[in-house]
DNA sequence: ACTTGTGAACTGTTTCACAGCA
DNA sequence: TGCTGTGAAACAGTTCACAAGT
């Protein structure tokens, strides 16, 4: 039904910025915006925005620049934001109950409604409306309940056992909080979360800057 | 002291990624290793593996590979992990107590050694080794101690000012987990974590790959 | 007149392929 | 022989510049 051709990562990312920029100003009162104005909302060219959002359709209208609340809703569309998608979280751990409390996964479509962990002290304990079950539990409930989209947030070596559940109870994608690359059959898609190489990246940065006194380049914000 | 170039943010998350392999099979006893080997491990091909170290220096022995326990200390020097760097947390909500105890910090080289939050009913509280402080101590803080790193996991409202008093208190790096783009002058390199934009991603592929039922192209792990 | 949509040019990154050395 | 280090080639992503539409 959507354009075949394969869009890059960047791009996805960008129309993610795009969406929550047109929030914005929608709210604003905003009712027309340019590829011009988009673009310096979101510290980007103006043909960046034109080539992104041409990939997907011709939603703008010469002249003129492109109705936020259309655009709003085909990035919705897009993006596959329409829709709720069942998800999981496995480890109830610090970060697993962090993440389940936070508001932006409900925000984006994304409802929690189970939590696992093997931690049999932990079980039946409540975080938020989910009853903490069993890791035993998890494929015939990811099964049962059609879930699509499961939460790793597991110390490192229990993270690959999980996404095997997960994988068995037909998953779709995941999100990998655990600091190890999960090896999934194609069509599962993970996106990978790992805090080392955030940290890692910034002392990178601060390092290279200490040692490079007179030129100081980086500063890329986003 | 190190190589002028430009080094580009793949490259270093890949540094990122050879050093923790580096760790797993030092640890099994292994010595030598080739670039072949660590591409199989970091799911890579062996040319981009040479390229990437070949741009700090020549680390190998060409018919032998490379010695496991030197290019760990050579990656280590390069991504500046063999130093403490001292780093507050604003905001003490879940995700920002979930980070504070998070073993990774540490193992990393990044000392969390202040907590901050605008909270008065949080104040004096502890979280791990350290108590909760008001957001309006954080400048003179920040300067008085000499901390490099930020972490902001304040709500979206809140960052833009967490990261304005980090900045004036002389921070050099932040790591921003709320869900805006913070505007940090030149010298100060930021790296955003960006939830939303992550499942925003997980949504689209899951969203095309139903659209599109003949073609399964992704499965793209790390 | 104004702003989109897009081929063409450009820039940056990855892969190839092999010379050079242990 | 085996494996690194690296120019050259291929590919991908971004920016330019303008024709086309309103």
């Amino acid at each position: 039904m959507s354009s075949p051709r394969k869009v890059s990562d960047s791009t996805v990312r960008r129309l993610s910025s795009y969406l929550r920029i047109l929030r914005d100003i929608q709210s604003d009162g905003t009712h027309t915006v340019s590829s011009e104005r988009l673009a310096e909302l979101g510290g980007l060219t103006s043909a960046q925005v034109r080539k992104d959002l041409s990939f997907f359709g011709n939603f703008g209208v010469r002249g003129r620049g492109y109705d936020v609340g259309d655009l709003r809703t085909a990035l919705t569309g897009i993006l596959g934001l329409d829709r709720t998608w069942k998800t999981v979280v496995v480890g109830a751990g610090r970060l697993g109950s962090a993440l389940i409390s936070y508001p932006e996964f409900p925000n984006q479509g994304f409802a929690i409604v189970g939590v696992f962990d093997v931690d049999p002290s932990k079980l039946g304990r409540r975080i938020g409306d989910c009853e903490i079950r069993p890791v035993q539990e998890l494929r015939d409930y990811a099964e049962r309940e059609s879930i699509s989209v499961g939460i790793i947030a597991t110390p490192r070596v229990a993270a690959q056992e999980a996404a095997d559940h997960l994988v068995a109870g037909g998953i779709r994608a995941i999100l990998n909080f655990a600091p190890m690359a999960l090896d999934v059959p194609p069509g599962v898609t993970v996106r990978h979360v790992n805090l080392a190489i955030e940290l890692e990246g910034l002392s990178f940065a601060i390092t290279e800057s200490s040692n490079v006194p007179t030129t100081i380049e980086t500063g890329d914000a986003d």
